[in-house]
RNA sequence: GGGGCCAUCGUCUAGUGGUUAGGACAUCGGGUUUUCAUUCCGACAACAGGGGUUCGAUUCCCCUUGGCCCUACCA
């Protein structure tokens, strides 16, 4: 049976990379038929919060990718603070075994030491100094108080550390390269390392899934695993996701907060479709994936050595796909996702505001949720005050004189017209007047559309004028042509 | 400095010991439509460099270069 996990620190708010990482992990477990676990790893009291934890575990349930053990769940157990006397009991047995060991070397000499080696330029690793204490000594200088961590005491014969990675294959690391590392501060105080692995065995995890960046932890976690005796879980490291100058992806250069994306308006369905093919792909010319899709053609093998660039152009694409496909789908259900982002930008009205959405003259005009409601605004709000160049700037110039002239025309044809505000069954009429209107004045179509949809709209893009003419009903669309000869 | 990882269009990527090196995003151009947008069609654009191996390397090997990651009493 596979089980898989997804560790997040609660350092920070929910990251983008953790999200990949987390995708991967549930694609890899329900391809397989396996088990993904949620596990909170905040042993770092200094910088771990609750609202953090709160924020990473929101996103990661909104985005389905919360796993089917854990800490959403609200069981015990799968946070790593409620495990401290679990580990302790793990730390006494390799302090009695001798395959750890107290040091009491202070910060200062260890610092000193760090400097020395720089300027050698040798690399900075512990000498070993305390490492030769009795454990009974050791143990003395403990009850009496005085400080020390606990380091792991790597096997000096142990030469190459080797595991066979999902991803880069045969990977070797000499033991050489590590030192005695720290892996509790005191007994009752463990660090990452040991719990990883103790957590990583007791919840009996098959297949470690995580970025490229845990490389180098892999041989001292193996090293634990072995101490313990433990048999070891598989490895693969994914590649990293990058910023547009190569390096990780980091907050100072994008935005990597998931609830970010969200709140913008992203679908965690396109997020995720996204997110998939950064550093992995089926190797067919398909871009857009459901989640079912992923999961039954997602394989470990497939996935990339080298990182991938955050390319948020591909994502918006990615997203209007999405949007486009779930209007269509069920307006219904779509619009409650819309719902957040209306904020009074526009009256809450969802017959309408759906019936819109639904209005082929829209469809594919909108990247992210956020963009509706400015987009829409134009039929609800006060027509916003435009510049005159604007409406002359058509592709087709015109001059003032037949630009107020089209204008004058446009009010009469539309005066003589009646419709339902809404009733978008009166859009092919209203064209076709404005359309004999065109041929009457024997101008180019856009040399009266474009100042018309303007006029009406204000903006450069806009929908169409018939389409425009039809939910601002009538008297509006007097007053806004009214509006543009004003200025002119 | 040390250790490690990686290398196909600007970006995400497919691919092979012999291909016109394919697709998508972006960009640019054109067509349709009722202006803008949408849509459609098209164009631009890549095997980092140098050695091998081979009849033949983008593909296999080595070196160089470049980029990145790690190098905590963080995770």
């Amino acid at each position: 049976m596979i089980r898989v996990r997804i560790p997040p620190s609660p350092t920070g708010l929910l990251h983008i990379g953790t999200v990949r990482t987390a995708l991967y992990n549930h694609l890899f477990a329900k391809h397989n038929g396996g088990t993904m676990v949620f596990r909170m790893e905040d042993t770092d009291k200094e910088r771990s919060t609750k609202e953090f934890e709160d924020d990473i575990i929101n996103g990661l349930v909104a985005l389905g990718l919360a796993g089917d053990e854990g800490v959403h769940l609200g069981t015990k157990g799968y946070r790593q603070s409620e495990r401290t006397g679990i580990y302790q009991k793990y730390l006494q047995k390799l302090l009695d075994e001798d395959k750890a060991y107290y040091c009491f070397c202070t910060k200062e000499r260890l610092e000193e030491m760090r400097q020395k080696c720089e300027k050698e330029k040798r690399a900075p690793r512990y000498d070993g100094c305390c490492s030769e204490i009795s454990p009974g000594n050791a143990k003395k200088r403990i009850t009496n108080g005085e400080k020390g961590v606990i380091r792991l005491r790597v096997p000096k014969d142990r030469g190459d550390i080797k595991w066979n990675d999902l991803v880069r294959g045969e990977t070797v690391i000499n033991s050489k390269e590590l030192d005695d590392f720290v892996i509790a501060r005191t007994i009752d105080d463990p660090l990452y390392h040991l719990t990883v692995v103790a957590d990583d065995h007791d919840m009996e995890i098959t297949h470690v899934i995580r970025g490229e960046d845990h490389i180098s932890n892999t041989p001292k976690q193996i090293l634990i695993f072995e101490a313990f005796g433990w048999e070891l879980p598989e490895f693969a490291h994914l590649p990293l996701i990058l910023n547009e100058d190569k390096s990780k992806l980091s907050k100072r250069k994008n935005k990597v907060s998931v609830d970010d994306y969200l709140k913008e308006g992203y679908l965690p369905e396109a997020l995720i479709n996204f997110l998939a093919l950064l550093g992995w792909n089926p190797g067919t010319e398909q871009e857009i994936f459901s989640m079912e899709e992923l999961i039954g053609q997602f394989s470990l093998d497939r996935v990339h050595k080298g990182g991938a660039v955050f390319d948020i152009k591909k994502l918006d694409w990615i997203n209007g796909e999405y949007i486009k496909k779930e209007i269509a789908d069920d307006v219904d259900v779509f619009y409650k996702k819309l719902v957040p982002c209306l904020k009074n930008k526009i009256p809450d009205n969802p017959e309408l505001i759906k019936k819109i959405l639904k209005d082929p003259d829209f469809e594919g005009r909108f990247k992210k949720l956020s963009e509706i409601p400015d987009e829409l605004s134009v039929l609800f709000n006060k027509l916003p005050d435009y510049p005159l160049d604007l409406i002359m700037r058509g592709k087709f110039q015109i001059t003032k004189d037949m630009l107020k002239k089209v204008l004058e025309k446009a009010k009469e044809v539309v005066s003589e017209l009646e419709w339902e505000k809404g009733d978008s069954g009166k859009s092919a009429e209203l064209a076709e007047k404005m359309m004999e209107l065109v041929s009457g004045l024997r101008l180019k179509n856009g040399q009266v559309l474009w100042p018309v949809r303007v006029a009406l709209s204000g903006q450069e893009h806009s929908p169409n004028f018939s389409t425009l003419m039809v939910y601002l009903g009538k008297e509006e669309v007097l007053k806004r042509l009214d509006f543009a000869l004003q200025k002119l």
